[in-house]
DNA sequence: TGGTAAAGTGCACCTAGTGCCAAAAACCGG
DNA sequence: CCGGTTTTTGGCACTAGGTGCACTTTACCA
């Protein structure tokens, strides 16, 4: 399958067509690497989007056209790791069971190769170590609740923001990136281990 | 116990002692209902600071004196809800199952008079309402997973920052907002059966 | 009455974010 | 080759949150 993975991000970024219209000076994904780097060497409040902007070649006016904001600069991809997560729970096994259905497709979606891996502890550290993007990031960590919710709604015959679905969905966030956070505190672990023993750590938990 | 518990959050706003020097012009609970009048009345982002600090009789400087933020003017009363849980949660019953001391713990914490549960209301659709209420928001409720991961920790004989204390704090914590939500979303009901309920469809939820 | 400590205030400044409008760079049909 | 269209870019002015610093106000105490 060669790179198809890394397609299923950056396809959007690249719509070769090219209508008319003058063409994009820049991507998200470009924006977001060099945002990266810069917050990475040398803090994020020290950056300012002056110069982030400067670094890659664009206004300050026009990285707003790019990002709403600062932190939501390392959120390109995430919205579209959302609709992953959608589409393949939405084709799970239906005779599978809810939490296992749920445990496999969170480890699915963030089955990221060797490098993507890299950039995602970058950007999970960074979270990690600002508050700011701690607290920018909870609202697109809502988006992927909502999906489990519905999910899980799907399963149980009930409303997405009905008790159970929503408890569901909130209990498995937070499982899932206490997973995240204990492989960020590790140099040298795999991921999907990770969120898969968080997942069925917490199913455990509760029985006893 | 009379207003016992109205005393527990107001009490370090009002020292009588009144040592040397300048007394406060007012208190981070006074502006604390002042912001939520305010921004029920005319939205969050429409009432500035400069407006919120004039109608406290302070400055727009000495609001920060007692917020570091506008979004934090909301929270004033929150970190010692955290210090009654911490304390509630190290005083349970030792004999109790680890899950049912939480339970009790945060069921017990979240049990408002009436008007304060007003105001809980009133400061929690705020928050559901505007992101940057939420965003900041979530700085707070680490503190508040944090002291359910110690106990946790210390329950299992691990560290607070290992996995299963983690998994078990946040998945916790997310049950609990799930609760919150669903008694937001209804007009007329009461939260501490909202809170246990949604506590224990989780443990429910993770046993089938 | 003067001193000291705590709180308030004014001011200058930086940066994030937005609205508006003009300029640049691609495409198209003639 | 040219003018029109479309899309992105960029400049400019402005609002508002947040901070550092120096100074003033208001209390208590000796």
């Amino acid at each position: 399958m060669d790179d198809a993975g890394k397609t299923a991000a950056v396809a959007q970024d690249l719509p070769q067509p090219a209508g008319p219209g003058r063409p994009p000076s820049t991507t998200r994904h470009q924006l977001q690497d060099i945002a990266i780097d810069m917050f990475s060497a040398h803090g994020y409040d020290e950056v300012t989007i002056e110069a982030l902007a400067a670094a890659a070649g664009i206004s300050r006016r026009t990285f707003f056209r790019y990002f709403s904001s600062k932190a939501d600069a390392l959120m390109a991809d995430f919205d579209t790791d959302v609709e992953r997560l959608r589409s393949v729970l939405a084709g799970s096994d239906p005779d599978l069971p809810m939490m296992d259905a749920i445990r496999h497709a969170v480890v699915a979606v963030n089955d990221y190769r060797t490098d993507d891996l890299a950039r995602l502890r970058q950007r999970m550290q960074l979270q990690h170590d600002n508050p700011a993007l701690l607290a920018n990031g909870i609202l697109h960590y809502e988006e992927w609740q909502a999906a489990v919710a519905e999910f899980a709604a799907g399963r149980l015959g009930q409303a997405a923001d009905d008790l159970l679905p929503q408890v569901i969905a909130r209990s498995v966030f937070g499982a899932a990136y206490a997973g995240f956070m204990s492989w960020l505190s590790d140099e040298r672990g795999d991921l999907s281990p990770r969120l898969d023993g968080a997942l069925r750590a917490m199913a455990e938990a509760f029985q006893a």
